[in-house]
DNA sequence: GTGGCGTCC
DNA sequence: CAGAGGGACGCCACT
């Protein structure tokens, strides 16, 4: 490690296997040769425990140590060897023959689109400029199609380069690569090419590696783990009002653009890949889980889902007038007219003007208009229900009715998000462009924008979610003998905890121990308090702590496990998933308490929370590799953490409901039943309120 | 760009 | 004694 480096000074030990080439006591916390170290050493490969540091070197004086960084800034760029790539521009016939030979020949062959993006919102809406290629380090191929400004060399026509390449980008036994792949993958299908044989993303293996200790993106990684600076975006399109599309930057540009992002890609790869490989559990939940999803999410993505905009608008409008009508009587309630979104004109309206206590504060310490504290003020005046309901109406409207239709893609008529597959910690997926994981489901007025998510005529929707997911991963991993014994019997989980621990039968659980125990149920998978959970329960902190103690005095095995959890977080410096996906937690150790605490926090959550994610993502991948070969007319179009939705024909559908079902359940074996519930509808809201049919062992 | 708030699981 | 519920994304106001 570093500590053959010949700069060291002093060398520190920070973790068993780290040391730091430093004198710690002269750093000085938050100078930024602190940070600067840090990313030198993550370059390297080392993880830093940059919290642990500055905590605990949190005193006066010291003096900076550029020297050290100085020094092992120059190794690093002594050993970038990839500074610039060798460029071939493809113009000819024979340039792009000779090309595809030699993809052809090649074992691993990396591939970059370049795209013009017309417009965000429409997502779709974007035409290829020009494809790079890369298979050996220090070289890439740039094939410019769409360069369209004036003067603009002749290009080779896209058909002929597509019809060319086809063949080779959909033959699965020829392994492709790619940094955030499903990019090209979704914009060459729009040109009629299923790319097949997609073996690894950097993106994905780096996530793998290490979800929240470094970003994903090229630039970035390139600069951590090659020390190389690449050509940006912004370096040849320009930023701001300026910056023009990519087909009107010059060939010569964007050829060594993107041929250097094929070519540092294949190096990044070679870097990162080794790195997941060394650890045979990480390299299982890249190769069986992430890589394998990648094609299914694409495809999810290009179905996309049916939205009624004119059902949406109506909504819209109607939500319109009602917000106007409550927003007169707020100003007859307040004595004046203000900006009833602006929480600081709220906070001087209700605190200063009609002296309203003070009940709960923003982290910056301002006295909060938050939707709990409104509800208490309710009782003293008029004007705070008021701006709830109004803020109700202003969400849906502003989030939901009006921005929804913006983001239906004309040439298909139907809204496709994007799911991003390296950006939650846990490894969970996330949702965007639009959000469709936040579509509202808790109150009547918020499901009629779900009501709004349909099928085409003749076809309808299908809703499958895995039942109390979390809490089953909690008795399953924690190897309860009670908890697991409750899901056995297969009752409602909320009432069967609760006369365990009430020590009452089953049909004597009254309403409010089941709603007590749900709440530490679902608090037990955050790493709630008994300070959260009296909050929660409007209770006593007292009370809520007894209800906490009879709890863990029934559950003994889920009160070790989360100690257990806490101490080998303590321990390695990470929490795992059941299939040994990690999340490194940097502040497990830190002096500093809050820090720590949320990282405790975090080390109990993560593995349930990732482990539901794991099981969902392999679902998908099972259900999508079934629907393709028995019912392609059935399509996956939308995923939202322990649920996944479908369309198809109406009988069709209906038919395999059972069996999708129960291809869910069966993904992983685990010692409680895995249940899914189903339900079938006309819309989303009507297929997720008929849900009632189980799936599962016990079914 | 940040903070406050609110939607989902 | 402060802070005491995990993970996201998006809208608005405000700077």
């Amino acid at each position: 490690g570093l500590s053959n480096l010949p700069l060291a000074r002093k060398l520190v030990t920070i973790r068993d296997d780290i040391e730091l080439p430093l004198d710690f006591d002269a750093l000085v916390p938050g100078k930024p040769d602190v940070a600067r170290l840090a990313a030198l050493y993550q370059r390297l490969g080392f993880k830093t425990w940059l919290e642990e540091l500055e905590g605990s070197h949190a005193r006066e004086g010291g003096h900076p140590v550029s020297e050290a960084g100085d020094e092992l800034d120059s190794r690093l760029r002594g050993n970038d060897k990839s500074a610039k790539t060798r460029v071939d521009t493809v113009l000819d016939e024979k340039a792009l023959d000779a090309m595809v030979a030699r993809l052809s020949k090649a074992k691993l062959i990396c591939l970059d689109t370049e795209t013009d993006a017309l417009d965000s919102m429409q997502a779709g809406l974007v035409g290829l400029v020009g494809l790079s290629f890369a298979v050996e380090a220090g070289h890439g191929w740039y094939v410019p199609v769409g360069h369209n400004y004036l003067g603009a060399p002749q290009q080779l026509p896209m058909d002929l380069v597509l019809s060319r390449l086809k063949a080779l980008l959909q033959d699965e036994k020829k392994p492709k690569l790619g940094q955030h792949i499903k990019y090209d993958i979704n914009v060459l299908s729009r040109y009629g090419i299923a790319v097949k044989g997609v073996a690894f993303d950097t993106m994905l293996e780096s996530y793998v590696l290490d979800a929240a200790g470094w970003r994903h993106d090229m630039d970035s990684m390139a600069e951590q783990h090659l020390g190389h600076k690449t050509i940006t975006f912004e370096d040849v399109a320009g930023k701001g009002k300026t910056q023009v599309s990519f087909a009107q930057v010059a060939v010569d540009k964007a050829a060594e653009y993107a041929a250097e992002d094929a070519d540092i890609t294949l190096r990044l790869h070679q870097v990162l890949y080794p790195k997941v490989a060394e650890v045979p559990a990480l390299k299982n939940v890249l190769e069986t889980i992430e890589m394998p999803l990648v094609p299914v999410l694409a495809r999810v993505e290009q179905n996309g889902v049916l939205v009624d905009s004119a059902m949406l608008k109506r909504i819209s409008h109607e939500l319109g007038l009602r917000m106007e009508a409550l927003q007169k009587e707020c100003f007859k309630e307040a004595g004046g007219e203000f900006n009833l979104g602006s929480p600081l004109q709220l906070q001087q309206i209700l605190y200063e003007r009609l002296k309203l206590p003070v009940l709960a504060k923003t982290p910056k310490g301002q006295p909060s208009t938050a939707e709990d504290v409104l509800a208490q003020l309710a009782e003293q005046h008029q004007l705070p229900k008021l701006i709830l309901d109004w803020r109700e109406l202003s969400k849906l409207r502003s989030t939901y009715t009006e921005s929804l239709p913006l983001a239906i893609n004309p040439q298909t008529g139907r809204i496709h998000t994007s799911y991003a597959q390296a950006v939650a910690a846990t490894g969970r997926l996330s949702s965007n462009d639009p959000n469709l994981q936040n579509i509202p489901v808790r109150t009547e007025e918020g499901r009629r924008i779900r009501q709004a998510f349909v099928a085409p005529a003749g076809r309808q929707l299908l809703s499958i979610d895995y039942s109390q997911i979390e809490l089953r991963l909690m008795a399953h991993l924690s190897g309860d003998p009670r908890l697991t014994r409750a899901f056995k019997s297969g009752h409602d989980i909320h009432k069967a905890t609760a006369a365990e621990v009430f020590g009452v039968p089953l049909e004597n659980v009254s309403a409010e121990q089941r709603r007590a125990v749900k709440a530490i149920n679902f608090g037990l998978i955050y790493g709630m308090s008994a300070f959260g959970l009296a909050k929660q329960l409007d209770v006593s902190r007292g009370e809520a702590q007894a209800y906490m103690d009879t709890f863990f005095a029934r559950y003994e095995g889920v009160k070790a496990y989360m100690d257990r959890t806490r101490e080998t977080a303590r321990e390695q410096g990470y929490v795992e998933t059941l299939f040994g996906r990690r999340l490194y937690l940097p502040n497990i150790r830190s002096k500093n308490a809050p820090l720590r605490q949320y990282a405790e926090r975090t080390a109990i959550n993560a593995p349930l929370q990732g482990t539901a994610a794991d099981l969902i993502k392999l679902a998908m991948i099972e259900l999508h590799a079934f629907l393709e070969r028995d019912a392609p007319e059935v399509l996956m179009i939308m995923q939202v953490h322990d649920e996944l939705v479908f369309e198809g024909p109406q009988r069709r559908l209906a038919e395999l409901a059972p069996s999708l079902a129960d291809r869910m359940c069966r993904v992983a074996r685990l010692s409680v039943p895995l249940v899914a519930d189903w339900g079938l509808g006309a819309n989303w809201d009507a297929a997720h309120t008929s849900q009632g049919h189980a799936s599962g062992p016990n079914q």
